[in-house]
DNA sequence: CTTTGAGCTA
């Protein structure tokens, strides 16, 4: 199977209908008490089942309807806009948001969600008989640190302390630092004494990530410098110096000034060095997030030069690293480099490209007026099992028209208007029954939620 | 449990 093919829709598991159940009794608001019991026939809970449950609960309660809902435009509808060609105007690394939560949220329902989580928890065990396992624990302190309930978060972990492990506390620190909550993160990693856990590198990592994502490189730094220590408890991995590294480009993108941009990729080149001269040994992760900082602030010569690196050393290329060459011609108007980038990356057996690897070429080509490429382009990237996204799709049918050339097979429209509207679905998470795509609200998924009952008749089991 | 990328818009 392609690895970039779009599921037309979920599988329709019993599990998946079990989720719907208990989400469309928690929006019902009816109590998980005595009075809610499972059907006679209902085979048990499941540690996947249950965290299936608590993970689709931020995804109704945690975020509002605008961050969800999207409007959707069809085609031939949305006017052509050209970009500038000029190199400056070449913006590579936009759109770039290092923290923070979604910008919307309902305190209130996020509140309710908690609450209906927490009830939910314990009426699997108190009703159902079932016994929560580290897993369940992990996922019901994910919730919470989503929530951002940072004393019901702790309660939660003290009176579970059995069920609580490192990996735990890992990943709530992460999902802190995410919520950009990074004194919570800093604070939940010092302790996490109390609750008898003791860090290890993934969890130093994490903490490191948080700090680098709010810009606190000397905190990380300090980090770093102590687990570099001679005999210390937690020596770094490979993984610690590719976060840094990876965070020093981003800062460096975020900035829009040339000084602050060139200290922060010596800063990223910097530690690249000092991991080769601890003797750890980069691997593609690492190298892409140089080679993509390096792209972005417009240092290709650089970029090339650990390209081969990694050529000479052994270290394969994948897609990701093709595109980020890719991006970068595409952008500064050398489209016919980038097109050579994509052609060397499969004669050379480092990969397929995907949609990202086209987009940009298929913009680009676009933009010069070379359409009938673009058009055999996006003929090709159908071919290979990928969707374009839809402001592509417009661009190229747009510009197909105002140039007067021929319009692509309708076979063609068909399979990609397919496509779109099946990642669309796919996205919003809802099955094909109730037709997502023109209902875009919340409130909307909540009637099909509610309704599922009725729909699947005969396999319920609450 | 921890690391890359993912284009559009006002």
């Amino acid at each position: 199977m392609q690895p970039n093919t779009i599921h037309t829709a979920r599988p329709f598991t019993s599990r998946n209908l079990l989720v719907g159940q208990v989400m469309a009794a928690m929006l019902q608001d009816r109590p998980f008490g005595p009075a809610l019991t499972p059907s006679p026939d209902f085979p048990g809970w499941t540690s996947a089942a249950v965290i299936d449950v608590l993970a689709t609960i931020p995804r109704f309660f945690f975020l509002s309807p605008r961050s969800i809902g999207r409007q959707h435009s069809f085609r031939h509808r949305s006017p052509i806009r050209r970009r500038s060609l000029r190199h400056e105007s070449a913006d590579l690394g936009r759109g770039l948001r290092l923290h923070g939560p979604p910008a919307y949220r309902d305190p209130a329902k996020v509140k309710l969600g908690v609450a209906k989580a927490l009830e939910f928890y314990s009426w699997v065990e108190s009703r159902c008989g079932f016994l929560h396992d580290q897993l369940t624990c992990r996922e019901m302190s994910r919730l919470l640190a989503k929530a951002n309930r940072l004393p019901t978060l702790w309660r939660f972990l003290r009176s579970n302390e059995a069920l609580v492990g490192t990996a735990t506390v890992t990943s709530v620190i992460k999902i802190l630092g995410e919520e950009g909550l990074t004194r919570e993160a800093l604070a939940a990693f010092y302790r996490m004494k109390q609750l008898h856990c003791k860090p290890d590198v993934q969890c130093y990592n994490t903490v490191i990530s948080a700090l680098c994502r709010v810009g606190d490189f000397n905190k990380a730094r300090f980090l770093l410098n102590q687990m570099e220590m001679p005999g210390a408890p937690c020596p770094p991995d490979t993984y610690t110096y590719t976060i840094l590294i990876s965070f020093y480009c981003k800062r460096s993108l975020q900035t829009g000034c040339r000084k602050a941009i060139r200290r922060r990729i010596w800063e990223a080149n910097h530690m690249f060095r000092r991991m080769l001269f601890k003797g750890f040994v980069p691997d593609v992760v690492t190298y892409n997030c140089l080679i993509d900082g390096l792209c972005k602030t417009y240092r290709v010569e650089r970029a090339h030069e650990l390209f081969d690196d990694m050529l000479l050393k052994g270290c394969s290329p994948n897609r990701v690293t093709y595109n980020s060459f890719i991006r970068y011609y595409s952008a500064v108007n050398e489209v016919d480099k980038a097109i050579e980038m994509m052609r060397a990356m499969l004669l050379r057996k480092h990969g397929t490209p995907t949609s990202s690897s086209y987009t940009p070429i298929i913009h680009s080509l676009c933009e010069t007026g070379r359409v009938g490429e673009a058009r055999d382009f996006l003929v090709e990237m159908v071919d290979g099992g990928s969707i374009p996204r839809e402001f592509t799709y417009n661009l190229v049918c747009g510009t197909l028209n105002g140039a007067g050339h021929e319009d692509l097979p309708d076979e063609l429209h068909r399979r990609i208007e397919e496509g779109i509207d099946a990642r669309f679905r796919q996205v919003m998470g809802v099955k094909p029954v109730m037709g997502g795509r023109t209902r875009s609200t919340q409130e909307q998924m909540y009637i099909g939620c509610m309704t599922c009952n009725e729909q699947v008749k005969g396999i319920c089991y609450l």
